[in-house]
DNA sequence: GGCATTCTGCAAGCAACTTGCAAAATGCCG
DNA sequence: CGGCATTTTGCAAGTTGCTTGCAGAATGCC
């Protein structure tokens, strides 16, 4: 039977509080380092996995870096080609994924399950300092 | 002035071939032992980035992994959650990027210069065989 | 041939995970 | 309580997949 379990709870809520988006196990450990805290990255990792197995969190993988955020509506993300930020979008840009499975079934005989889509682009302030 | 370079060229090969779609660097590598040549990874690696910082292939990361790819009209993949193989897929599904532009303008500030898309699914064998 | 340049293989270096292990915590039961 | 079986942790070591540094082998060009 679990017990309590400090660093996961410690995890969790971060990812929960929404003060950011998409954290980095080196973020999240970061962080509570930060807050005081003292744990382990592994803790951080098993954490993270041990949640992500519950399904209550997602990982998305960008630029070869696992980040996590809390399962929610499927969102899609644009990542800063400056400064690597990376920033949800409002939805899901595939809405349309419907429409596509079929074809993609027809055209390579994949069973399309889900996606993964991110964006590049420019955040505000590496637009404005020409980065 | 650069000299023939029997690496580069055997890989520049294989890529071009199109016996298969967006090799690793380790296929590669694997493909080139396979058919009695002798070369390091860290050649096949140079291979590669050769190519790459001439425009002469595209680099995809799927899964935290560098894939490389001939230079073609952008088009994005499916991956298979079975066993990791990756199709392309006809053409780009983001043809409607230039539509979704202003939408992340407006709604993120970030200026979207372009995108990666990794559809997930099962391939044909995978769905046959229940994996 | 003599040289300056390029390739290459080998081995070491890195980054980001992952795991193994043993010690510290807890919950449960008698 | 006290004893035990489980969990959770920190620490350190092991993986994986690139990346680099270096010195020697190859070549092209006088």
């Amino acid at each position: 039977m679990p017990r309590p379990s400090s660093v996961r709870d410690a995890v969790a809520d971060l990812l929960r509080r929404g003060g950011r988006h998409a954290w980095s196990i080196e973020e999240l450990h970061r962080e509570l380092i930060a807050s005081g805290r003292r744990a382990d990255q592994s803790s951080v990792f098993r954490a993270v996995t041990y949640l992500h197995d519950r399904g209550q969190l997602v990982r998305v993988v960008v630029d070869g870096k696992a980040r996590y955020e809390v399962a929610s509506p499927h969102h899609d993300h644009v990542r800063c080609e400056g400064c690597g930020a990376l920033a949800p979008l409002p939805g899901c840009v595939l809405e349309g994924l419907e429409h596509l499975e079929p074809e993609v079934k027809a055209g390579t005989g994949f069973a399309v399950t889900g996606h993964q889509l991110v964006l590049t682009g420019r955040c505000p302030r590496c637009q404005r300092d020409g980065r």
